[in-house]
DNA sequence: AAAATATAGACAGCTTGGTTGTCGATTGTC
DNA sequence: GACAATCGACAACCAAGCTGTCTATATTTT
């Protein structure tokens, strides 16, 4: 087997896309159509503190104006309101609402579960063992909720 | 440490975009601007048989109008030439040219020197285990050419 | 041979998720 | 009080997909 450098690229791409599309199917199916992973991570981000539109895109490495899409249509979904700041006019807190939590937790457990059926595949000790190693590789950081810009232009954007 | 399964597609998704941009950006430098994975996956394709817009569309999982437009910027650039099939008058015959076999033999090698870096730091037995494991997991196949849809929505299209 | 059907590629138009650039409103600092 | 920085909004654009429609050519069926 020749184990060409494209060929690792593309193994982790496509094992990326099976979890992706599989949770994405299934969250479909109950009930929480159109839920895109970038969606999700979007979400953590502003549970984890990122609650308003600047913030969330640094942590997205996104525009804000990106980010502010974003976030409209979760706010059209119910799964964040919007609210003033009380500390900063220009701002506008943003907020999960228990819909948006019910999807977070759902898409949480759905991914949990693919991964423990990864995990009857190669072994739990296995997939330890990966997940390590291309935390070593990717670097140092669990890439915490900051989704990396999926899959685009690389280069993170300047903005003002 | 919680290893979720979040956290895993993460991992994998953030795997992909290091070795990614480092070649995209690696390139550029040797004088190949803007050229993408999704050019170079398009590339080998059609060196590996896909000789046709329609059937370069089935390989990469995508429809043949947008495998008809990846095709046009890879002409525009001179990296693949459009003739007609003496077989079928339907068909656009394309051929990868040689500049076109320059940028496919210099990602290859920068992908395969992205590889050998990354076993360094955790080991070729580590890099060899991660690579059969996930191989594994995303299926039987190696993945081929076809590049999957790029992280797009999931579902391969039907088109006509 | 003729008719029905399937396929190749082109064109128009839409959608998603990004990007700049600009702008008014607000805040913070000298 | 003046001035720079920041927040979020708007407009315009782009890339890479998608669908739907169309013509020309092949292929298969009658």
């Amino acid at each position: 087997m020749s184990r060409s450098g494209a060929d690792l690229a593309l193994l982790l791409l496509g094992g990326f896309r099976v979890l992706a599309d599989s949770a994405t199917a299934e969250l479909a199916e109950r009930g929480y159509p159109d839920h895109r992973p970038v969606h999700d991570f979007a979400m953590r981000a502003i549970a984890a503190g990122a609650d308003n539109a600047s913030e969330l895109g640094r942590r997205m490495s996104v525009t804000k104006q990106s980010a502010a899409k974003t976030i409209a249509t979760l706010q059209e979904r119910g799964y964040v309101a919007i609210g003033p700041d009380p500390e900063d006019a220009r701002r506008k807190r943003l907020q999960v609402t228990d819909l948006g939590q019910q999807v977070l937790s759902t898409g949480e457990a759905i991914f949990d579960d693919l991964r423990a059926q990864w995990a009857q595949q190669i072994g739990e000790t296995n997939l330890r063992a990966l997940e390590t190693h291309l935390q070593t590789l990717v670097g140092t950081e669990p890439m915490r909720f900051d989704t990396p810009g999926w899959v685009s232009r690389g280069t993170t954007p300047a903005d003002g």
